[in-house]
DNA sequence: TCTATTGTCCTAGGTAACTAGAACACTTTT
DNA sequence: AAAAGTGTTCTAGTTACCTAGGACAATAGA
């Protein structure tokens, strides 16, 4: 599991560790049992404060998504996963598929980031 | 045009009013010569201080996309569109389907936006 | 037991961003 | 000419967040 912190973003970057870990939950890419980096492994990797950190996996415990263990680290508690594999790569395949017609008609990705956006948006104000 | 300030996301609002204007000029959705809202409208329908606004609307300027003119209120200057509105249509409709497949897999907003943000990596990162 | 590793806590300081309120300059409308 | 509306500027204060550095507590392994 890799950490990407983008300063700049305006997300603070506690929160931007929060959602890259849930995001990882959410893909299955992490799963219970999993250990977290070590609190000092990520200020090296990612040129954070330690109590940036910190503050990051304490969220993760107080929403039950993760467990710390003093002396041992932090360990991932619950799944989240949506959807079963099986279909999750299936519709993968059809966005990537989407995407590369997106890309065909010249739209980057901030266009695409916008249009999923106000799709999203539409769907969700009819229910 | 309504902007939606979400405090709490971390982005600062700001830069929220900047990305949505962005936004809507990548969808055509305002067009050269349209004029912004106010810097006193936005301070009543956003309840942030005029200084944000002006702030944003400055940043706006300073890359070229609107033109702030002193009494009579902030234009839009430049274009964003990236594809024939034919094109975006089209684009739009499949995404739209893509969504209902995905939300009738059991994934709700944030797991697709997870998943349309690891495919744009992955694309990305091709190049 | 001893040592290294891990999470945790504390204090102090700094910066970016927002808020509040007032005033000024220019344009449009009446 | 007058009034209303608009962008603009200024000062002061507040808050959230990050940084730095050090110290403590619990666990795992030699």
């Amino acid at each position: 599991m890799e950490f990407r912190i983008d300063r700049g973003s305006g997300v603070p970057p506690y929160m931007q560790v929060v959602r890259q870990v849930r995001e990882a939950l959410r893909l299955d890419w992490l799963k219970p049992g999993d250990r977290l980096p070590t609190v000092r492994d990520m200020v090296k990797s990612c040129g954070v404060n330690a109590n940036t950190v910190l503050k990051a996996y304490r969220e993760l415990e107080l929403s039950g998504l993760v467990e710390a263990r003093q002396g041992s680290g932090t360990f991932i508690r619950a799944a989240l996963g949506s959807a079963p594999p099986e279909a999750m790569e299936q519709l993968r395949k059809r966005l990537h598929e989407w995407v590369g017609e997106a890309r065909a008609s010249g739209l980057d990705n901030e266009d695409i980031d916008a249009l999923v956006r106000t799709v999203l948006n539409d769907k969700g104000e009819q229910r």
